[in-house]
Order: C-alpha cells, then sequence, then structure tokens
DNA sequence: CTCAGAATCATACTTAAGTATGAAGAAAAA
DNA sequence: TTTTTCTTCATACTTAAGTATGATTCTGAG
C-alpha cells in the first residue's frame, strides 16, 4: 500500500496538479466569461503555466546522471641504486671509526704517509690500524683490505 | 555571426516554436469561436500541447554532466648501475691486451707474485707491465691503478 | 673509582712494491 | 724486407708496506 504510493509519486502529486488546476481553469473560464474582451490574457497564461509544469515535471523526471571518467596515469620515478652502508657488517667486523677513516682513504689511493698527514696523526698510528684492518678483514693486502670493504659495503 | 547562432541554438528554436504555436492559437481561437460549445476542449488542448513542449524543452536542457578523475599512479624504476666497459678509454690509454689481464688480477687483490703465476710468467715481468700501468694510468701504486680504472670503466 | 677498549706512538725488522736500465724474441705494420 | 710495437726477462737499487713487540694516554661503562 505504502510501496504503491512511494512508487507512484510523481504520477499521483502529477495527477492531484492537474486536477487542482482543472478547477481553477473552470473558475477563471467563468470569470472571463463575464470580462469578454482579455480571452487573450486568458488563453496566454494557460499556455505558459502548463508549460511551465511540463519543464519542472521533466526535470524531476531526467534525473541528470553525473558520469564519471576515471583515467590512469603511471608516472615513473625513477630510483637510482645508490651505496647504502651496511652498519651491521661494519659492528660484526668490530671495525672501529678511526679505523673505518683509515680504511676509506687507503680505498681512495692514499699512501699510509698521506693518510698519515691527512688525519694528523703518525706514520706509525697509521701502520697500527691498517694491520688490525687487516686481521678484522682476514687479508693480507690493502688491495684485498678494499675490495673486500667495497663488497661488504663497508666502504662507497 | 556563426558562433552567435550555436551558442543560442536552443532559444532561437524555442522562440520560433513559440510564435508558431501562437499562429496556431489564433487559428484555433477562430475555428471554435464559430462552434461555441466546445471551450473546453480547446483550452484544455492548449494546456497539454505546452506541457508537453514544457518536458522537451526540460530534456534538452538537462545534459548529464560528465566528470572527469584523473588518479596518478607511481611506478618505481630502479637504475640498475650495472658495469658496462669503455673500450674508447682503453684504446685512448693505449693499454695492450697483456697490460688489462695484469690490471684486472690486480683489482682483485693478487701480489705481483700471484700474479706472475697465474699468467705464467715472471715475476719481473709483471712488474714492467705494472710499471708501464702506472704511467699510462698517471698514477703512483696500485691502489689508485684500480681505483681510477675502475672510474674510466676499463675493469669492472 | 676501576677496568677494558680505543687511539696513539715508538723501535726493529722483513717483505713486497716500485724504479731504472738494458736485452732478446715474436708479431704486426709500413 | 725493415721497422715498430708488444711481450718477456734480467740486474741493481730504493721506497713503501707490512709484521712483531711494547708502552702510554684517553674515554666510556660498570
Amino acid at each position: 500500500m505504502v510501496s504503491f504510493f512511494l512508487r507512484n509519486k510523481l504520477v499521483i502529486v502529477y495527477g492531484l496538479s492537474m486536477a487542482i488546476l482543472l478547477f481553477l481553469l473552470k473558475w477563471l473560464e467563468l470569470r472571463f466569461m463575464i470580462i469578454n474582451h482579455s480571452m487573450e490574457i486568458y488563453i496566454g497564461a494557460i499556455a505558459v503555466i502548463f508549460m511551465g509544469i511540463g519543464i519542472w515535471v521533466a526535470l524531476k523526471l531526467a534525473r541528470p546522471k553525473k558520469e564519471t571518467v576515471v583515467i590512469e596515469k603511471e608516472v615513473f620515478v625513477t630510483q637510482s641504486a645508490e651505496f647504502v652502508f651496511d652498519e651491521k657488517e661494519l659492528n660484526r667486523l668490530a671495525i672501529s671509526k678511526r679505523e673505518l677513516e683509515v680504511l676509506q682513504l687507503m680505498s681512495k689511493g692514499l699512501s699510509n704517509q698521506e693518510i698519515a698527514e691527512a688525519l694528523f696523526v703518525s706514520l706509525n698510528t697509521i701502520k697500527t690500524h691498517s694491520s688490525n684492518l687487516f686481521i678484522k678483514l682476514d687479508v693480507k693486502r690493502r688491495t684485498q683490505a678494499v675490495e673486500k670493504a667495497k663488497q661488504l659495503k663497508i666502504i662507497a
């Protein structure tokens, strides 16, 4: 019963509007029967009113659907494979900060004397650090130390 | 001029329709003036016609809107830094095949004696090749030679 | 405060790397 | 065929790297 009303809501409202309007028409018809020279105005009013009703009804019927168009756009972001320092490996080998500094300069091709000057220490100190590094990295010479450290990612 | 017509197409068509309908009304009005008892039918016809016009006009006006949504999707591309042998650089430096072999083994951390054994030559030969390499690469020691060769992409 | 680890430095010594000079043979280019 | 380049090897020497041993100072954790 209620569902019948909801489903036909528009039709019922439309019908009632028509009934009211027809009643209004009859009433206005009788009044214009008395004032006979305003016939054109009367008819013009009817035309406008019913057109307005038509527009209103149509707008209600034809609900504008929003059409959504989804466009997926791929954006390529380049991610360079940069050196990632492996701190875990450094800790595992128990290499100290100073030892790492020596190793880094060694990998750049500096001699022991040059490393000593860069770090403001004596040549003996560098020899000591080198020797300790070789033990920790289990290598025999600086070329091996540098190569191994790069593989282990503790230097760039 | 033409754009004026296109922009106001609906208004113009609507106006013309109104003019024609008014003309029709006047014509029907004169005919029903002769047959006086059909007044209600005449007015009812007007109401129906103008409502129909209203509906038609409204349906034309109410165009469904299109909504465009752009979704950006990020795709990460890893840039692999693979070794690409630079033969041009090798030729520029005039490094011979044998010299390159020595350089490659040197970069792996082998001592001169070990390189000699690997290539079935004497230690003196390796020292000669090394010396020549250092001159060509403009370096003072093997660590510098290896580092520079990697930068120049003549060894991996 | 004590102790362990890191950093620094030294001496004495050995080994490896690197330089200078020269020679011979093989292969490629003119 | 001659010349140039590459490859190999040697001798003598210097320099740098690497080893062994020991000592001192500083810093941070317990």
